[in-house]
DNA sequence: TAAGTAATAT
DNA sequence: AATATTACTT
């Protein structure tokens, strides 16, 4: 075959009008009787291989199957169960076919719609045989186009096995012989990662074991051992998160503020320190909870000296966590897109109580006492992180927060189910000797029973150097610490 | 060969 | 919006 002579060209073209395309795999989608059945006899017309469904759903379960093969798509537009919008988006999401658009009367609107969406082509009912001859050349432009891109791609990445891609990961030399004989097109795509929070988790946990530094891909994977990831898919990651990082690093805004930190998935809590002109970070937030804790709810220690020191994250300053079960105001910051709802709050200086935060757009909260809810917002360099500053008075003990409503009183444990409060009752504790030398330390707090955990760095194992060096000095919010201004004595803690 | 980056595509 | 790809560079 692949030898033609050029004259035979011409022959070529005259026959293939009728020849070529003999048993081109079509699915045919339809949830009108009739025009279906029409419409499979055009098809078997043309001597395609055709299935009929009769509503997209079971169209969408036969393609996810894969047990049969198909070609092409015809889909109607109009359909009871699911919208066809809505099917050529899932096959353009998860397969690699093309789809004709069908529809009654010319609603253009529709049909601009189709092809914006991906579908390839768009035809009017009623349907001729002739349209349907030519549509043997949607797949094989588009068998074309993916042989090109097949040898140009550099396959280098240990691509393994994934879900049913196998002819297609496989097969880089295949292209000529797939595309002129045997069509095994391969439905399936190779999904995208989805990053999710276990994912998530574990790579900061291997970047936390490794150090952001000294972590590559390569590395990274090793440890998260996740047989669907590859080292590219990490390394994107990677790229992301360090732009994250890039972002995150200066709060201009306030002495402490809380934020939705959309990278974890978690609430984080900053504070600054005046007189070091130091920034710490916890994070926090009932979006996760690791074994180790990662993502515990919001919690920074408590200043060594209260005089005139910044500290949030515990309670308040009599010991007392006031009911927060306040009216509801519906005038709390609501931020962009997921579920941020940030109380900026101002803290009067010996206040009884303080802020709180709730996390869940559906239990909206009401502003505590002390809270004026100002819905600021501030956007931070493009991330969708906005935060909300606030500014703590000097004397006080240190700042409450409440996540979810709930608290259980006394035993200032946080219930990861329901209750998100914040270090009640006590101070401290330490996370002793973590250098700050990467990011994630300083946002990896420890729940040390009762108390809440604490930025500790001990006196000269800050290394400010190598991090900030590789990050272009933009990192300086993880190669700072909380300095010794922040005791993390255990003896302050109870247990 | 692995890794970092920025721009761009899907 | 989140990932992937690409095209360079280190």
């Amino acid at each position: 075959m692949a030898a033609m002579g050029g004259d035979q060209r011409q022959m070529m073209e005259d026959a293939a009008e009728d020849k070529f395309p003999e048993g081109l795999r079509v699915l045919a989608v339809d949830d009108d009787r009739v025009c279906l059945k029409v419409l499979e006899n055009l098809l078997r017309g043309c001597k395609y291989h055709t299935t009929t469904v009769k509503d997209a759903t079971t169209a969408l379960k036969i393609l996810r199957a894969g047990k049969e093969k198909f070609d092409l798509v015809i889909t109607n537009v109009r359909m009871q169960d699911m919208d066809s919008l809505k099917l050529l988006e899932r096959i353009r999401l998860e397969m690699d076919l093309p789809v004709i658009m069908l529809s009654e009367g010319c609603e253009k609107k529709a049909m601009m719609k189709g092809i914006n969406h991906g579908a390839c082509d768009y035809l009017l009912k009623p349907v001729h045989t002739n349209e349907l001859k030519n549509i043997w050349q949607h797949v094989e432009s588009r068998r074309n186009s993916e042989a090109i891109r097949h040898i140009s791609r550099d396959d280098d990445d240990d691509q393994r096995s994934q879900l049913g891609t196998a002819t297609k990961n496989n097969d880089g030399a295949n292209t000529d012989e797939s595309k002129e004989s045997t069509h095994a097109s391969s439905t399936q795509k190779k999904p995208k990662v989805a990053w999710t929070i276990e994912l998530r988790t574990k790579f900061m946990e291997a970047i936390n074991q490794i150090g952001l530094y000294r972590a590559t891909p390569k590395k990274i994977l090793e440890l998260m051992n996740v047989d669907y990831l590859t080292r590219k898919n990490v390394l994107i990651h990677l790229q992301k998160y360090k732009l994250y990082l890039k972002k995150v690093n200066s709060n201009p805004l306030g002495d402490a503020c809380v934020r939705w930190n959309s990278f974890m998935n978690i609430w984080e809590s900053f504070m600054h320190n005046h007189e070091h002109e130091r920034w710490g970070v916890s994070s926090g937030g009932s979006a996760s909870w690791s074994p180790n804790h990662y993502g515990a709810a919001v919690h920074l220690g408590q200043h060594t000296s209260t005089e005139g020191s910044m500290s949030m994250g515990s309670l308040i300053s009599g010991g007392t966590m006031l009911g927060y079960l306040v009216p509801q105001t519906p005038t709390m910051g609501i931020f962009s897109g997921l579920n941020e709802h940030i109380v900026p709050f101002n803290i009067p200086s010996n206040p009884r109580s303080i802020g709180m935060l709730n996390a869940n757009i559906n239990v909206p909260m009401a502003a505590p006492q002390f809270v004026y809810s100002d819905p600021i917002t501030t956007v931070v360099a493009g991330f969708s992180e906005k935060m909300a500053p606030f500014n703590i008075a000097s004397k006080m003990g240190s700042v409450g927060m409440m996540l979810n409503g709930k608290y259980a009183p006394g035993t200032g444990r946080i219930s990861v189910a329901e209750t998100e409060m914040v270090n009640y009752g006590r101070t401290s504790s330490a996370l002793s000797n973590h250098q700050t030398y990467d990011f994630v330390p300083l946002t990896h707090m420890h729940d040390v029973g009762d108390a809440s955990g604490i930025f500790h760095v001990q006196e000269g194992t800050v290394d400010q150097q190598a991090p900030s060096s590789q990050l272009n000095g933009i990192n300086d919010l993880s190669s700072v610490g909380i300095n010794e201004d922040f005791i993390g004595e255990d003896a302050v803690m109870d247990g």
